[in-house]
DNA sequence: TTTTTTTGTGCAAAGGATTGCACAAATAAT
DNA sequence: ATTATTTGTGCAATCCTTTGCACAAAAAAA
């Protein structure tokens, strides 16, 4: 009726119907103390004048807003595409709504935002941390705040929070065990940037499984580079120039293990007979590779879910958890084209 | 120092300061007329106890949150992707945070998510509709309430709003002639769904070029499916069992075209020698592809940023535009293996 | 010295909704 | 008929910050 006018509020339906705010109040929320002729009238009016009410004023009396933050590096990877899906849905389910926010892998993107989210009251934070932090002042203060964290997919030993992560360990060393047991010898590893601890699990995962298997572990074919489909590819024209060639190589993204590919066939080799390539993630493009890329796939929606849920558990009345949880997920190889049997 | 605790305001200050509560407010913003001294003392407890300003409080005050909602399909898309990083950028620059949610095309998620916005006094909305609607009557709400509205990429002509669109028409147009003069004279066009307005200008476009030069049209050449891969693919099968087998597919997007392919594939047939494809996005993957998808390049970040553009002129004070603008941006056809020299 | 101006602070309302407490009217129990 | 209970509403404080107006003290001008 009143374009470009204020909202209609409370007192708009209380002056109308000449009552006071407090039973218009009631009236909408069906209190049982009203009488049944006053909630109709009330209602009728409010939806007549389309009233709906300011989520504003009722985060500043809860103190919070009813909306979860949620920080990572890029919407664009699947991995956490997926992840926003399995939180949405869980956050949803619970009248939560969410406000995603990129940090495109920067450390000061992700302080400053952190500080919004915290600014903006949020009910707490989900967050996967960029691969540039280092210094985690900025979620301590969210902790000494008492906002709920919880952390996702990229761990930080030094945060005492609830974490959901996957295996990195065991979905490393069952890769490297899988390119062993179909007779590659000389597995690389590329790897992510030195200071990344998701990396350096999986790290550890491909070691122990070529020392359980009796190989010789060659620091030559293994390589750290940043996480881009480039540089994945300048590493690999690296290794596929050193002493031992490679006849697999394992790496720490599928854009990675992409760029191996693409670094590879233009040596002329072929994948997978003189190469097997497994890489991270089980990005739908793995389908449409060729060949089709073999990947270790990441339940990301799962991964959100519990996060979420995680963080709702922090909001309960009388949460008072002094060992923070670890939820660890199990990964599953999927085996394509890019290996041979 | 107090954990748990309520986050401290400016009450706090000004009772450990014995000023009031107007002195402090003062204070933190540099007011003229309070004194040094008192300027520093403020700063100092500030700091001290952590003081950062309730947005919640100030949102009450100016009526609206310091946001602005964006509605999209899905992020996971390559387009939405870099358009809400377009958003992001000019967002913030101007001082506003965004709020981020998908409607996986629903229609009444679509309709849920607006209610929502509007419920938690966003400042204005970016939308680009779900396929699935047909019905507006939450966005025209959404003018009705005077919030500001841009609409972009998925135009909808019957709102009256500020728009960002590229050239449906032209880029169709483009492309098809692009495989006109490469000898193709049988082309198909794979569109979306028959209520889906791009999709229709671009079968428009697709048209025109083929009248331009003396082509008969073909409804069998014309068809319509949802947008996924996989209905796609089996439109494409349909094709290729027609009366007058296609030389060229011209889809709807990068999906739709990678279905097509690997339909085509199956069928034993060459890409581009015995049939040339173009899609549209320009999705990374088209790179990946054996062979490379020629794509229409959209400017998505340029949208978002553009579309941003147009929300904030809308915040003005003195805005009223009686004649919404719509932008046009153009497009670029990237042609690579998937066509025929 | 008296009047005017400047400087530094405080009071109180506003923004929209919730809720404990109080109070009157209606109904039930004695 | 009187007291106890139930039922329906209203008052006012609260959440946190901003800001116009008022007012006293200090400084400047007359």
């Amino acid at each position: 009726m009143n374009p470009k006018n204020n909202p209609p509020t409370m007192q708009e339906i209380a002056k109308r119907l000449g009552v006071s705010l407090s039973t218009v109040s009631r009236a909408l929320k069906n209190h049982p103390r009203i009488s049944e002729k006053t909630k109709q009238e009330v209602l009728k009016i409010a939806k007549e004048i389309e009233y709906e009410p300011n989520q504003l004023a009722l985060s500043l009396l809860n103190k919070r807003i009813n909306a979860i933050g949620v920080v990572v590096p890029q919407i664009k990877y699947h991995l956490y595409a997926s992840a926003i899906s399995g939180i949405e849905k869980a956050a949803n389910e619970a009248g939560f709504n969410i406000m995603i926010c990129q940090t495109n892998e920067l450390f000061e993107r992700e302080v400053s935002i952190v500080k919004e989210l915290i600014a903006s009251r949020v009910a707490g934070l989900i967050v996967s941390v960029a691969s540039e932090s280092r210094d985690f002042a900025h979620l301590e203060q969210v902790l000494r705040k008492g906002i709920p964290l919880v952390l996702f997919n990229r761990d930080c030993e030094q945060l005492k929070v609830p974490k959901v992560v996957i295996d990195n360990y065991t979905a490393a060393f069952q890769a490297t065990e899988k390119l062993i047991e179909s007779g590659c010898e000389n597995i690389a590893f590329l790897a992510g940037p030195p200071q990344v601890q998701i990396s350096n699990k999986r790290l550890t995962g491909y070691k122990s499984a070529l020392r359980k298997h009796h190989l010789q572990i060659d620091y030559d074919l293994i390589i750290h580079c940043e996480f881009s489909q480039e540089n994945a590819a300048n590493a690999t024209l690296k290794l596929l120039r050193s002493r031992q060639q490679p006849d697999a190589i394992l790496a720490f993204s599928d854009q990675m293990a992409i760029g191996a590919m693409l670094s590879v066939k233009e040596a002329g080799l072929k994948i997978p007979e003189d190469i097997s390539i497994i890489g991270f993630n089980n990005e739908p493009v793995d389908l449409l590779l060729e060949p089709k890329l073999s990947s270790v796939d990441q339940p990301g929606f799962e991964m959100g879910q519990i996060a979420t849920q995680l963080l709702l558990n922090q909001l309960e009345e009388n949460y008072e958890e002094l060992n923070p949880p670890k939820k660890v997920l199990a990964t599953k190889l999927v085996v394509r084209e890019s290996l041979r049997f």
